[in-house]
RNA sequence: GGGUCAGUAGCUCAGUUGGAUAGAGCAACGGCCUUCUAAGCCGUGGGUCGGGGGUUCGAAUCCCUCCUGGCUCACCA
């Protein structure tokens, strides 16, 4: 199909004399197929050539009489547009081979070849435990994760552990107050998240508190024995809890180094900005002011003498240069640290680093509201676990099974596929900077743009391959003209473009315009099964319908893999 | 108040970077199971693209202005 694109742009350019780059950059899809499917505004080419549009359509329409193009069956003028009319066979045999020849690989490109891609997300504090708010980020940078990586890039996954500050302290500033009153032996991060919370209410009434948890942290900045041991459990405990959720997103993650590995490495970055002139003190802190950006200062070690997340975030981007050397630094972080990382990048190319900073890119996104529109928070009491989100999901989804197939076999598994699968595909389908309601009731619809859908529509298609006993995968017999419906053909069309598709989630950082895509590609799948009969009785008909079957199940369960879903055999 | 993101059908959102008659899903209503999974399909209704101005062959899209909402504005991350 892209080749058609091209061949199109260079007749035009050939006949007009124009730029074939640009002409190609102006060739776009009509509104309704029985308009073309491509069409060539000539509106943009009026003033150049000093002529009508409709008069420039025209003439260019005469001029392809004078070329031979086997790919184009009609051309017709309509207004200032000139519609071309794609052969159907020829197109539908290119999508075929090119699906055929990549394999598994079908879709992927050599955009990111020998370029490293450095994608930090999940990031979350680990003193407590996974809650709705570590969602979005750990879901969407792993599905830019698995794109970056089928595009070709190296890439490398971080998950900076929220490890170190005084949130940390918080918690140690606790237990070595209140450890007597719970019990750590059944399920410590819970009791931890307890006391966390305690913490945060007591300390509102009492500023002893608040000096306690400060003592708690100089003390190990300062490598005191008592609170790095207590660290180092915390920190244990946690982690252990926080892979259980991992496991069940698919989660991968190339380095673990949180922002307590950064630790040694922040003294060097404060001599840096000293020496480089641009630390002044101000009110007890040692800060880099930014006013001249219309920004407020940049905290960079703070009043009681201790560092601060900007510290380590410029901490942590020194090392990544040094050691990766990366060509692409995403930040998966929510938005409402747009001002942090707008200081922290400011900072670091005032440090010198700016053909660093230009690689780096602040990925953010919207909050998890609740059905009345009200933040899901962890500060308020009305915290929501995820390990108690996915239960709940994967119970109702059981439950459904119960009720429309009780006779399948490994109900947990499956359940748990979808379930998951659900909370994953509903925060990848809408786009990222919007806020995005929580409703689990939503989200298991089996009906709709939901996960379950496409799930269920990628489990039709191995359903019907299974009863089938041809090679879908040798395609020199098949007769392509049995494909040429109308709706089918715009399926194979839709197929032909999951290419262009990934590479503009990429470019976007946006896993929603996969999500959408394959939406559509499910939705399509579903007309064709209701409206005709695959396993029908004409053996050329069947085999070209079973080989388009095969790819069209292939693309979804890739699609579903690389936004992080798991994708059952059957349901 | 400053910064920033957003405002499209009753609800949740798309809209190919300025193109042809603004599209999906949910909800509502009406059809379709004796055939490959009805966890589905088909159809109907539903719009002042927040308001107003401007730019031009052409605007949901670009510029200006106003209105509304979210996030944020130095020692939490």
């Amino acid at each position: 199909m892209k080749k058609i694109k091209l061949q199109i742009a260079n007749d035009i350019a050939s006949i007009t004399n124009l730029d074939a780059k640009n002409i190609y950059e102006y060739i776009e899809i009509p509104p309704d197929s029985k308009m073309g499917d491509y069409a060539f505004p000539c509106f943009k080419l009026a003033k150049d050539l000093k002529k009508a549009p409709p008069a420039i359509a025209q003439d260019i329409k005469n001029g392809f009489n004078n070329i031979s193009n086997d790919d184009i069956d009609k051309i017709e003028v309509v207004g200032g547009y000139i519609n071309f009319f794609v052969n159907k066979i020829q197109c539908i045999k290119s999508v075929f081979n090119d699906v055929a020849d990549k394999g598994e690989f079908y879709g992927s490109s050599m955009e990111g070849k020998g370029k490293k891609a450095i994608i930090e997300y999940s990031s979350p504090n680990i003193a407590k435990p996974f809650h709705i708010g570590h969602l979005r980020s750990t879901v969407i940078g792993g599905a830019l994760y698995n794109i970056y990586k089928f595009m070709g890039y190296d890439v490398v996954g971080i998950n900076h552990l929220g490890d170190w500050g005084i949130q940390f302290a918080k918690v140690m500033a606790g237990i070595s107050l209140w450890k007597e009153e719970y019990n750590f032996d059944v399920n410590p991060i819970d009791e931890i998240l307890k006391i966390y919370v305690r913490f945060s209410n007591e300390e509102k009434e009492s500023e002893e508190l608040t000096n306690l948890a400060r003592q708690w942290f100089i003390r190990l900045e300062h490598g005191d024995e008592e609170a790095v041991n207590l660290w180092t459990w915390i920190r244990k405990i946690s982690l252990e809890s926080y892979n259980k959720t991992y496991d069940l997103l698919n989660s991968k993650f190339d380095s673990t180094n949180g922002e307590a590995f950064y630790n040694d490495k922040m003294q060097a970055i404060v001599e840096e900005l000293e020496q480089k002139n641009l630390l002044v003190e101000s009110e007890g802190a040692k800060v880099v002011m930014l006013d001249k950006y219309d920004m407020p200062p940049c905290i960079i070690i703070t009043s009681t003498g201790t560092t601060i997340y900007a510290t380590r975030d410029l901490a942590a981007l020194k090392y990544r240069i040094d050691t990766y050397n990366f060509d692409k630094m995403v930040y998966v972080v929510g938005g409402e640290q747009q001002l942090h990382f707008k200081q922290f990048f400011k900072v670091m190319s005032l440090m010198g680093y700016e053909d660093y900073v230009k690689k780096c890119e602040h990925v953010y996104f919207g909050l998890i509201v609740d059905k009345n529109g009200e933040k899901i928070g962890s500060r308020k009491g009305n915290s929501v676990l995820l390990k108690d989100i996915f239960n709940e999901a994967i119970n109702k989804s059981l439950e459904i099974i119960e009720q429309k197939n009780p006779t399948l076999e490994n109900k947990e598994e499956i359940a748990k596929d979808i379930g998951v699968g659900a909370i994953i595909f509903n925060d990848l389908s809408n786009n990222r900077i919007k806020d995005e309601i929580f409703d689990l009731d939503i989200m298991l619809n089996f009906n709709g743009e939901t996960g379950p859908y496409v799930q269920f529509m990628y489990v039709r298609t191995r359903s019907i391959l299974e009863k089938s006993n041809i090679d879908v995968c040798d395609i020199s017999n098949i007769d392509f003209s049995l494909l040429q419906e109308e709706e089918t053909f715009e399926m194979i069309k839709h197929i032909a473009k999951f290419e262009e598709t990934l590479k503009n989630a990429l470019d976007k950082n946006e896993p929603s315009i996969l999500t959408r895509y394959i939406v559509t590609l499910a939705q399509m799948y579903s007309s064709f099964y209701a409206k005709y009969t695959i396993m029908c009785d004409d053996e050329k008909t069947r085999n070209a319908r079973l080989v388009l079957t095969k790819y069209v199940g292939d693309i979804l369960k890739k699609g579903m893999n690389l936004l992080g879903m798991n994708c059952p055999e059957k349901m």
